[in-house]
DNA sequence: AATGAATGAGCATTCATTCAT
DNA sequence: TATGAATGAATGCTCATTCAT
């Protein structure tokens, strides 16, 4: 224990611990879900003691907050830079790389769509949670806005996160092929709809309205 | 006390008690989460003894199952029902009479939509409800499938899914012009796309093809 | 351990479990005060599992308030004990034996006058609390009342309150020759003084004057 | 940051800051009791960092013991002051006079009388609070001794004691009557017992009879 | 078969105290 | 000298589960 003063003594870094802690408790929530959350769990997780996890969180909801804000921010990162590296995409190719990005989640990022989907039951009761759940949605239309009409875009995001949450859940995983078949169905323009008046301008998350997209709310 | 036995026993058939303590708990479920489901709340809920929720039961989990599985079978019946009492409709009026099932749904069977979420997430870390979230996703399809083509059908019951979990975890359900406007943009046959062969046939759930719907799994 | 399960055993005797508990909470509280006073000491002193401290009351108020009341009752039947065995006693003799009485308190019963004392300042904050507070006081007014005229009982029992809390407090005890004197300057009947009319009727203890002695309050 | 430190400095004197977390732990005191009084809520109530109040004071029983001698200073001083506006009182006057002041004090000085009844229970457990509650004893006996013969004023204040502490424990404080109706029976002088000699001079507080009021004990 | 008393591991949280700065 | 970040033991309490009855 003697001889390892020098690593518990880096003391005095506290945007660190923070940042150490809210990454533990990410990850606990996306390997074991808001349920096994404990501040024990973090405090292991992150390696740093027990009192670290109370001392620069308040409670509980304000660990699932941060560890959870954490995770939107990483998605707003992630969006940001996928639409920047495809600046122009006909529906087709959104499609068809949309589909490979979902897919891709089903093995590599699991645990984003875990986190998601744990955030959207865990903002069912903690109304404070509900703003990243807004985010979470809007950050995805406001992407899909750059290829398609803004109701397409909805459409898209609201079969995306069904998918996503049946990916995650079901015994398996849709099929490439279905996931596929489902965004063209969506994405392809219907010349039997007109492009324009789809939604009313005013009925598009009134409540995020007045929030930037990384504001911190608290 | 011993005379009063025969007046406390056969009170109740034990399918009766079973049945009880089941729908308590999907009470708790809908008004608390799984989170809130303990054998104290149940047994409260139910007006049963304590020992009646362990008795029946081998454990919590399969308490949680047996609640999932009366909703997902309320959900077939009442899918049922609503089928049978509109043996033809156009995707126009489809849309319009599912936004309006989807609205009610935000007031009045809340309970429902969120039990649906609480199922899904549930089902990421308990395997052994993941036949109960198929078979949530499956009743959908199937009763869609009716009216529109498979994959369209998929299309929509995966939107209507990320619709319904945004009306229970976003800051303010989406508007019934939104949610018109997402179904119709979905149902409104696409003349840009063939009708046939969207889907491989092998791609849908395999997983759940040998099940039956109200088949016991334990 | 597995030889002690003879003893672990001993389970379903309900109100003795009860009695266990509070009789080694109201012994932590004459130890160790309120404030020393956790589920953890209660249940060591008691040789009872943890959680049995938690099951029997509902919370460390509960089991405060169980064992304080334990205190009063046996006060009070020490006072009737007390009383019955002097039916008559001069204004000297019972001076004398008071004090007798106070003192050997000093040593042999200082757990009572700490648990009293522990009883009223907790009665500051848990409002539960007061109406023992008054049974406490009111005791002490009726059996005094036994022998000497209501107002100079109640001067006598504040004045031994006071005495008490002295003897627990102070850096040294009253001397038997204080608390004698005082006592006699108290219970000795002024002829400057008369007899009747000492108190106005409604002005004694009104908040307790519907509670028979040992009654529950909860 | 660095030539901040001018400015930082030097706000306060040492003593001053001393005084003011004192003064601060005196008032969580009153207000919550000794339980009640953490580092951290004197640290907020003074208006200092949390760590004035570990740095100046060696733990958390020398703070409370700063807290309460500081309260017995103030009542000695109240006490003197009103000692000095009163020089003669008839026995009926003082019995007037000092109802009213315990009455008063049930409405408007409450925080004495509960840091006066925090005190005496605290010093039960620990010693080093007795000298204090020697002194609360001794300030009033000395203030009474002024007026009536010492063991008429060592009646009273212990009776004293008893009406305060019921005050503020019981379920409602005592009467105007009856505070008076039992001060006139202790402090009207008895004809039928002799006036002197009452104590034998050495029975009076041997443990303090060295200590000046003022005294610092640590 | 049915009950609920009993258990103890585990939980979130508080807090006096330490000590690097 | 003065601060407050940091620590971890300890607290009240919950609860799934066991099992004597």
């Amino acid at each position: 224990m003697a001889d390892q003063r020098g690593a518990k003594r880096r003391r005095y870094a506290p945007e660190q611990r923070v940042e150490e802690v809210t990454a533990a408790a990410e990850r606990i929530i996306a390997a074991r879900g808001i349920e096994g959350l404990t501040h024990r769990a973090v405090a292991e997780e992150a390696g740093v003691p027990l009192g670290a996890t109370t001392y620069h969180f308040a409670g509980k909801g304000d660990l699932i907050q941060a560890a959870l804000r954490r995770s939107v921010e990483r998605y707003a990162a992630y969006l940001d830079d996928w639409v920047a590296q495809r600046p122009h995409l006909t529906p087709e190719q959104l499609t068809v790389l949309l589909a490979d990005s979902l897919m891709g989640g089903y093995a590599a990022s699991r645990g984003q769509q875990v986190t998601e989907a744990e955030l959207y039951v865990a903002a069912m009761r903690r109304p404070e949670l509900r703003p990243l759940a807004d985010q979470y949605i809007e950050l995805g239309v406001d992407a899909l806005c750059r290829y398609v009409d803004p109701l397409t875009a909805r459409a898209a995001v609201m079969a995306a996160n069904g998918l996503s949450l049946r990916a995650v859940a079901a015994s398996e995983p849709p099929s490439r092929a279905e996931v596929e078949g489902i965004l063209r169905r969506i994405l392809t323009p219907n010349p039997a709809l007109p492009d324009t008046l789809h939604l009313p301008p005013d009925a598009t998350e009134p409540a995020t309205r007045n929030q930037s997209r990384h504001q911190r709310q608290n």
